[in-house]
DNA sequence: CGACTATTTCAATAATTATTGAAATATTGA
DNA sequence: TCAATATTTCAATAATTATTGAAATAGTCG
């Protein structure tokens, strides 16, 4: 590896890090690398500045690029591909929650929603249906508010998220705003 | 395997998640009947209903205590260890999410941290910095976000959730309610 | 087209991780 | 304490995943 010694810190902590967030270390230090470069690099920089092989670089790109973590670009007069990430974080951000999500979340939605289905068979299955419905519930909300909040621009999204738990007095706020007069009575605290 | 066929179904597809999300399938499994289970399961109750091995079920549930998933019990007249997760979905979302972040964001925190403090000797170090600080910055508003509305009650942040978009409403609302007269000029859009 | 360069594929193998099951250890109750 | 039972450990091995590098393929330019 041949890299400035503040790049090749980040580089291979991004590579010890892959196995913890599902992707291997070859991947993690392209990544990083990429993340970091002032200027987009092809298969051979990569190669060279890391010190894998030729083939790993090609499958560890091939995969980011199926994360929508890195973009392809063409450089003139040089028919390589090089690579780059975005440059904006939050972009990159999205990608992920996006991305995760896919591979993550949405496959057990899918079986959530087929299980609940079906039709308990003793009092076991049933309040294992009922458990399975909880999660389910819970997941769609969480999804649904990304969805939401997910199409914000950034700079709202940011102010959101700086306001923190102080939204709460805003939301205090819209319960009466927004509360149905004689409306249900809550039975907790 | 010795279960009804909608707790079968859904103890399987945990199996084959608990890949992408960083555990075994052995883990995987074992989390998945405790959750739908309607009473504490020992050991021996997992090995029969799972056909997995005395070990893996041992060092299964060794992991997810580490992880704060699962809780020892003791039943009457039984000096056998059993184990629950928690009634609350909302619990075990929480729980996930502390130790998601404890093994997967805090250690590369530390690590940008440290190479904040440190000089860059040349244009490629700077700019890699830059990177690395807009990085750091962005995980710390998104963390310190999520260490805010984590101190809520559980029932103020579905209503939070249920909002989603709509609060940025109560948002601009906000802007007009806190705005320093005169205040600093925006300089985007 | 044909020479050249870039990229991908894939079989071989290295490395890692998961799983078993028997032995060791710990715990309980008499 | 001892016998019985419960739990953990860990060496062996199975299974999976990562990585290489050479060959095949694809793409480009004259």
């Amino acid at each position: 590896m041949n890299l400035p010694p503040l790049i090749q810190s980040f580089v291979l902590h991004f590579g010890e890090m892959g196995s913890r967030w599902g992707i291997n270390r070859t991947v993690g230090q392209i990544y990083a690398l990429l993340f970091v470069a002032d200027r987009p690099l092809n298969a051979d920089d990569l190669v060279d500045a890391l010190g894998l092989s030729r083939g790993g670089v090609s499958m560890g790109l091939k995969e980011l690029q199926s994360w929508n973590l890195v973009q392809l670009r063409h450089l003139p007069d040089d028919r390589r591909d090089h690579f780059v990430t975005p440059d904006d974080v939050w972009v990159i951000m999205r990608t992920l929650v996006e991305e995760r999500k896919k591979r993550e979340i949405d496959p057990t939605m899918t079986v959530l929603r087929e299980l609940m289905l079906q039709t308990p068979h003793d009092a076991a299955e049933a309040h294992a249906q009922g458990r399975m419905s909880a999660m389910h519930d819970q997941i769609e909300l969480l999804t649904a508010w990304y969805a939401d909040v997910q199409r914000l621009e950034t700079e709202r999204l940011v102010q959101l998220l700086s306001l923190g738990s102080r939204i709460v007095k805003a939301l205090e706020f819209k319960d009466r705003l927004f509360a149905v007069p004689g409306g249900k009575r809550e039975s907790g605290s």
